[in-house]
RNA sequence: GGUGGCAUAGCUCAGCUGGAUAGAGCACCUGCCUUCUAAGCAGGCGGUCCUAGGUUCGAAUCCUAGUGCCAUCACCA
């Protein structure tokens, strides 16, 4: 039983003997560092049901508090806060039972299935800093599932099909002369994202010149031959041509290529990958049945949609008149396809922009009403734009972040002040480069998530991400320092497995660290509830803010009584693997030295 | 125009279900390396928590209205 709970029931007791009233709950926070105590009774929400002087109540309770339990060295009231001092005690006996315990703040892995969606990029174009936060975001995300005691499958819905990959091929075929990454040495994805951009600036001077010749703007822009070609690709895409099929398998084999090379420079995986081009066609069965249902309703021009002004939206279309396949179409069709094949699946979260918030407010809708009891499960994890200085990022602008140069830029900058501190010149080459690639994306990896998923990021390349103060690299700087000592303890021979003696006096820092090393569960779970790796971040700095403080002020192997030594190494040692622990639901690394 | 999100120190951000004198980092100014790694620590400067009402013993937090920025309202994805 958690203090916390042997002190409501002791406060109920308390106010039911002292005033014969009973409390509906109790209200408790930790006390302030500007007062002393260790835990706060709120006295004025008794109030309802106690009547009286708030500061009397407060002294009341807190004399039978101290009377009654165990654990309570003393108290104070100030106005309506009846602030406790707990026992050193207290404090060691829960921090014995930590050490003993390995699988620290993670719940057991339950038969409860969620699926979580994240990347989903398109293949016509490399991965840029906006997909690094969608990555970031839907990775951590999963692995605080999974830690809460979720069982989680990592997916991934490729958009494969449609005109803009027909783009990029017509340029190839056009202007590539054969080229492949091998004979450039490019990445595969960079290698179709630049025909992409060929596309388009073939493409716009087809405009300018039918412009030039007196053809209307708008009709140019529609009527552009390069353009009509690429639509005559998709539709002989559509009929299976032989041809146009390969090529489209060709170059699509390329981006996957590059774009595995750079999922594993961010260090982000998949269970399993859904592409579109194989379940567009799937949600058009259920539109079918939407209509048999009556839930979707069909024009007279032969298009489909559903009525949902009765939830105050609009009316949405799920078929062209043409009868193909819309977005949402797909999306039904893909939703239904994961639950048959993760039976156990009994849930969804989407990491998709909040530009897209309508369009699975409207999808998780539709499920519903198609009579889907999941549908009451599925999350949109919707994150804010991850914009410049100059306003929103555009490709045809040339104004992308691109992930791969950035993941190479943080590490540079890693390593030139790695080299400046010449801390590692021991190092060989390569131990070296694993280490700035750990630091250099460290840094950028916790400056993304310790924001707010809802908030967007300014994200400035000009002054880049700090390696100072609240930043990855300061957390993983305290680790390995951490570990430092841990060598040292080992070389010298000190045992520190054994219990901590419970009448050691606590040092201030002791205590708060290990008040802030209980928090860890809680922390967890509240980041699962509300699907937020910052929480996770700004705790593991609280953590690390703590103990910096902590080693500064007090001497852990330079201590003369043993028994404080050990205590000290091994409170050092839980507040090492938190970090490591907390950083890996972020999935940062952490380094032995820096 | 309808809908949704956001607004906290010069800048970037915390602030859990309403609680005490609103907290960090960066920047700027002071100190601290003959003691476990100074990518660190201690201190200083800096606030109309967008505005106006309301609810409450108590509001940055909840409600209403307004202002600003962003997104969205496509037979695009």
């Amino acid at each position: 039983m958690s203090i916390q709970n042997i002190l409501e029931i002791a406060v109920k007791e308390a106010v039911s003997s002292l005033f014969s009233a009973q409390l509906p709950n109790v209200e408790f926070q930790p006390t302030r560092k500007d007062f002393e105590g260790d835990i706060t009774v709120v006295v004025f929400s008794m109030l309802r049901v106690v009547k009286g002087n708030p500061v009397q109540i407060g002294q009341d309770v807190g004399e039978y508090l101290l009377r009654e339990v165990e654990e309570v060295a003393a108290f104070n009231v100030v106005k309506g806060f009846l602030n406790l001092v707990l026992k050193d005690d207290f404090y060691i006996t829960s921090f014995n039972k930590i050490m003993k315990n390995d699988s620290f703040g993670f719940v057991a892995a339950s038969n409860d299935a969620v699926l979580v969606e994240y990347s989903s990029p398109n293949t016509n174009k490399p991965l840029h800093l906006g997909h690094i936060r969608n990555n970031l975001l839907g990775y951590a995300v999963a692995e605080i599932l999974k830690a809460a005691g979720k069982k989680v499958y990592k997916t991934q819905i490729i958009n494969d099909r449609g005109i803009h990959i027909c783009k990029s091929m017509l340029a190839w075929q056009r202007f590539g002369n054969g080229e492949t990454p091998d004979s450039t040495g490019l990445k595969g994805d960079k290698l179709v994202g630049n025909y992409y951009v060929e596309f388009n600036t073939a493409y716009k001077k087809e405009i300018d010149q039918m412009i030039a010749d007196g053809v209307d703007a708008k009709v140019a822009e529609k009527e552009a031959p390069i353009l009509l070609e690429a639509q005559k690709m998709l539709q002989k895409w559509e009929a299976g041509d032989e041809a146009i099929v390969s090529l489209w398998k060709k170059m699509n084999a390329w981006v996957y290529d590059g774009f595995d090379t750079t999922y594993k420079n961010l260090g982000v995986d998949f269970d399993k990958l859904y592409y579109e081009s194989q379940t567009y066609l799937l949600g058009k069965e259920f539109v079918q049945e939407g209509l048999n249902k009556k839930v979707f309703e069909q024009d007279p021009d032969g298009s489909v949609w559903c009525d949902l002004t009765d939830e105050g939206l609009d009316r949405k279309i799920v078929l062209r008149s043409d009868g193909t396949a819309v977005y949402m179409t797909q999306d039904i069709g893909t939703a239904i396809q994961r639950v048959k094949d993760f039976s156990d699946v009994n849930g969804m979260v989407y990491t998709v922009g909040n530009e897209q918030d309508y369009h699975f407010k409207v999808l998780f809708l539709i499920l519903k009403k198609l009579g889907f009891n999941w549908a009451d499960q599925l999350h949109h994890l919707s994150y804010g734009m991850v914009d410049l200085p100059s306003g929103k990022m555009k490709s045809r602008e040339g104004t992308v972040v691109d992930a791969d140069d950035l993941m190479v830029e943080m590490t540079n900058t890693a390593a030139s002040i790695s080299e400046e501190l010449g801390k590692l010149d021991d190092y060989t080459q390569e131990e070296k480069q694993g280490l700035h690639k750990m630091i250099g994306l460290g840094a950028l990896k916790y400056y993304i998530l310790k924001v707010d998923p809802k908030k967007r990021i300014l994200f400035n390349p000009e002054e880049s991400v700090d390696f100072q103060g609240n930043t990855g690299p300061f957390i993983q700087y305290t680790y390995a320092r951490i570990q430092s000592i841990l060598r040292k303890a080992n070389d010298t021979g000190v045992v520190w497995s054994t219990d901590v003696d419970a009448s050691l006096e606590l040092h201030l820092k002791e205590k708060e660290l290990i008040k802030q090393i209980q928090l860890f569960p809680s922390t967890i779970q509240l980041a699962a509830e509300n699907y937020s790796p910052a929480l996770v971040a700004n705790y593991v700095y609280d953590l690390v803010k703590e103990f910096n403080s902590f080693y500064q002020q007090v001497s852990i192997l330079g201590e003369d009584n043993f028994e404080k030594k050990v205590f000290r190494i091994q409170l050092s040692n839980r507040v090492a693997t938190i970090i490591q622990a907390g950083f890996k639901l972020l999935g940062i690394e952490v380094p032995e030295r820096m």
